[in-house]
DNA sequence: TCAATTATGTAAGTAACTTACATTTATTCC
DNA sequence: GGAATAAATGTAAGTTACTTACATAATTGA
């Protein structure tokens, strides 16, 4: 929903380039923005201190048709962009701001990863996930490993030999021994790490297949033979961990369930051995995830 | 916002339970949930064929105050809802499809996760991480053990002595060496293991302070002194990873945060510095996440 | 300074929602 | 089965709220 996002966004960039009266408006607006869908025009005219063809003015400048349209998409843009914070209205406590900050960011930035994502590639990839014979992960600097290494815990369960490499030395030996029944997944957030280019260039010189999800124009993005690529922005906060290893954790989800769907009968009898496996570990045998 | 939940929520309870001709409004609001925000009372009550005061009647059926509040109040829940499919409408693609799944299913499950956090516990597991001279994670399992990796990624950041393991016989070790100024953060998604259930007893018999994240109730939740616990459900398709694990990953990124809040400085020259160290690793040095 | 353009408020016009009441339908009781 | 009661329903009047028109005020540019 595009269209939720926009207008509290629309409203920020008109800040402070409005005529007089309709600033006033977006002033109370924006600072009362959960309660605003369920005020009339005339209850804003009279707290913002203008007439009420202002207040419709105003939600004409957004780009609303009227002041009915403008209310409504405020109150969807006003759902998603808060629902994190609580139920009873904005929660002022550290832990809360906390919550809310993180949860929110990851909710964008799904969002804007869903706008950019293009469901040709997504599909392409499933394919060559599907019919590889060995999937090997390749990440490198922290997250980007362990989001490899958790592509390969999800892909093992599916009958497919999956391994996940974060050190740049194996992962060149190890490409030089693979074939083109292979296949070579690099996942990176920038897209330049000089190791994992080289070792995917590597890969393409002995006819291996290669397949990538990072930064949209960067050198891996180009490199290898398919790629998933996003462009999403580095957090302003420098305290919070980003928010794009989730997305990309959940961008392999969706490519492991893609595949997970293509082999059915394959999957059920291997999560069906998993659990099993996993039974005499426990203090009881009450239900587990089996997608841990 | 649980209340954007509720109301199609609501509407589905309700389904069957309705007088004829309110059934016939439901029937028609739950087929077209996108649009009905957009319609009048008059529009709806002539594609569902009934009485414009049907429409209101239905409206206060399922506990608004009036057809305008229920307008307003089904486009918070549509927009929530619906936030990860096309804008366009519903995708039926199957990527679309997938996507929509895997990125709905882990925000619903974030918005349970946020409506069951307490911010106490919360703001506790801040200070006693921000307090600890060295942190232990330990997850086993495939994800809980990336979870436990993922953390340690994050808080060796900060300037505390932070490492992972997966290996029950190396916890059990590990903790025999451990004293009061350390700390044994045990995730787990089930609560169950009973390596990790030993493991902990051991810390504790030594005096070392533990904390854990994991399922409301488990045995793990009673063993920690501390606890930030949730019941999130199993996800019933079991082709699908469960959204738990990145859920957990999110509140890891919230103490993580909470605890870099609380020493700025500090954090700030070990990102410089990790940033410095990272530069000649790349094939140029554009922007990359520090926060990777 | 003056003319043209933009901003603004008041009030009339219109749309949409809410409420009242009469009629119809369904349920309950004898 | 029939009468009484309760619930459901639609029509239309009443009310609220939004939209539009127009006059006036303020701002901009030559």
């Amino acid at each position: 929903m595009n269209t939720v996002i926009d207008l509290i966004s629309r409203m920020r960039e008109l800040n402070g380039t409005l005529p007089k009266r309709e600033q006033l408006v977006a002033d109370f607006v924006l600072g009362n923005l959960d309660q605003i869908p369920f005020l009339s025009q005339h209850e804003i005219a009279k707290a913002a201190d203008v007439s009420v063809a202002t207040v419709n003015r105003f939600a004409m400048t957004t780009g609303c048709e009227g002041f009915r349209d403008f209310k409504i998409r405020l109150a969807q843009s006003v759902a998603v962009s808060q629902q994190y914070f609580d139920a009873n209205g904005i929660d002022t406590s550290p832990a809360g701001q906390l919550v809310g900050k993180v949860f929110g960011t990851l909710s964008d930035t799904l969002g804007l990863a869903r706008s950019q994502l293009e469901m040709q590639p997504v599909e392409n990839a499933v394919d060559m996930l599907n019919g590889a014979q060995r999937i090997v992960f390749f990440g490198v600097g922290g997250s980007s490993a362990n989001v490899a290494r958790e592509a390969a815990n999800r892909f093992f369960r599916l009958g497919i030999a999956s391994e996940a490499h974060a050190d740049g030395y194996v992962q060149r030996m190890l490409v030089s021994t693979l074939d083109k029944k292979d296949l070579v997944f690099a996942i990176s957030s920038s897209g330049q790490p000089a190791e994992l280019l080289d070792s995917v260039t590597i890969a393409k010189q002995y006819g291996v297949p290669t397949l990538s999800l990072t930064k949209a124009g960067s050198e891996l993005a180009a490199l290898t033979d398919l790629c998933i690529q996003l462009d999403l922005p580095e957090d302003p906060d420098i305290y919070k961990p980003s928010a794009q290893r989730l997305v990309y954790t959940a961008i392999i989800d969706v490519l492991a369930m893609g595949t997970a769907r293509k082999r059915p009968d394959r999957v059920k009898e291997n999560l069906r051995r998993i659990r099993t496996s996993l039974l005499p570990l426990s203090k009881d045998s009450g239900p587990r995830p089996i997608g841990d």
